[in-house]
DNA sequence: GTCTATAGAAGGATAGAC
DNA sequence: GTCTATCCTTCTATAGAC
């Protein structure tokens, strides 16, 4: 019955997400997998074998989705400024949705650095990069940014992004010691970002 | 014997300390560990009771060394320009030398949270913004910083700093892709990182 | 204090019945 | 396709000799 393999297929796949995005790859447990699916574990070989391809499986297609979200930026046809402001909104609420998946992500990926080249096998940055460059000449020119300092300057918002879910369990240590709310601070991130990205690089232009 | 003593236990604290940054707790083995300082299984639990006891211990310091980073810039007689300036230069040479301790205590903490309790139980993060608050009265004005937007402002600055290093597996894979190297990147970003922050803070000015 | 040997538990994987 | 029972390896931890 293919309806109920993909049924149980699913349920296996959603319990060994959660699983892994909780405990990571090695704190995992085959039992925990199978006890959250409602399935016993014999099922989950039956399905992926073993606990490396189950993980691989899960893996890949949780990092391609975190991966992914850094895409429609480049494709939507708004200035430079517009572009930061509507990344931010959109990947902080990403994230929101799915707090542990950078932990997750960056993680397996320390630990296991060939994980990465399959995910990028498609990717090309040049290209990306080339299509920015056609579509804010001027804006580029007016921020003083190349291709060179591209590496420093994406990198950086990527990390104003990505950084307070990679450390929130030390940020909400000492929000909790300042009497700030998580919710609260990511909430408000989301402008706070743009205008301190947008900020910097006005910046760039007075000092060029 | 003491002095023998305290060779193994050091011995035994370096080896582990080794396995567990590159594995992580659940990762780590105690045969790796024992390998490595070059002695046997047994003579880590003579020394400390369980795999448990060694992680905690060698957490509670690693992580305690990372935060203590922090500090010395608000002991520092400087501007707040100089100040940022110096932090991004001591700290990231700090993460330069133990590359892999962002990513290892910021992991460790999300898995099990309780574990920044402990380690922030002696620090109090409203006397030292009030400490801030009064060496550079004028120029927290000047920037339109208040207590409301600290938690916002320190996070982005830690942000740009340990963020290269907790994706330094995803940056390799992309720089790779584009011919940049990791380390000369971390080399620039010391003063890139400085010009970004003070760039955003300068232009808070204006938009007061 | 250090070693060898081994106990004892846990976890991944498979055999075989239904 | 799904289950129970079980194998087998790995790993933490300890006993006991030196």
């Amino acid at each position: 019955m293919t309806e109920k393999d993909k049924q149980t297929e699913e349920k296996i796949f959603e319990a060994a997400t959660e699983v892994f995005e909780e405990k990571g790859m090695d704190g995992a447990r085959m039992q925990d997998i199978a006890d959250r699916a409602g399935i016993n574990k014999a099922l989950l070989h039956y399905y992926y074998r073993t606990k490396d391809h189950l993980f691989e499986t899960v893996f890949q297609l949780l990092a391609g989705k975190m991966l992914r979200k850094f895409a429609p930026v480049f494709e939507k046809d708004l200035t430079l400024e517009e572009k930061i402001r509507f990344f931010f909104q959109q990947h902080i609420t990403f994230m929101q949705e799915n707090p542990r998946l950078p932990s997750f992500v960056l993680n397996e990926i320390n630990r296991n650095p060939d994980r990465i080249k399959k995910l990028l096998k498609n990717v090309d940055f040049k290209k990306l990069w080339m299509k920015i460059e056609e579509q804010h000449k001027d804006e580029l020119e007016k921020y003083n940014i190349t291709i060179d300092n591209i590496p420093q300057i994406m990198s950086t918002i990527a990390a104003i992004s990505v950084f307070p879910f990679a450390a929130r369990g030390i940020l909400e240590g000492i929000f909790e010691n300042l009497g700030v709310e998580f919710d609260t601070y990511i909430e408000e991130r989301k402008g706070f970002a743009a205008d301190f990205v947008i900020g910097a690089l006005q910046s760039r232009k007075a000092s060029k």
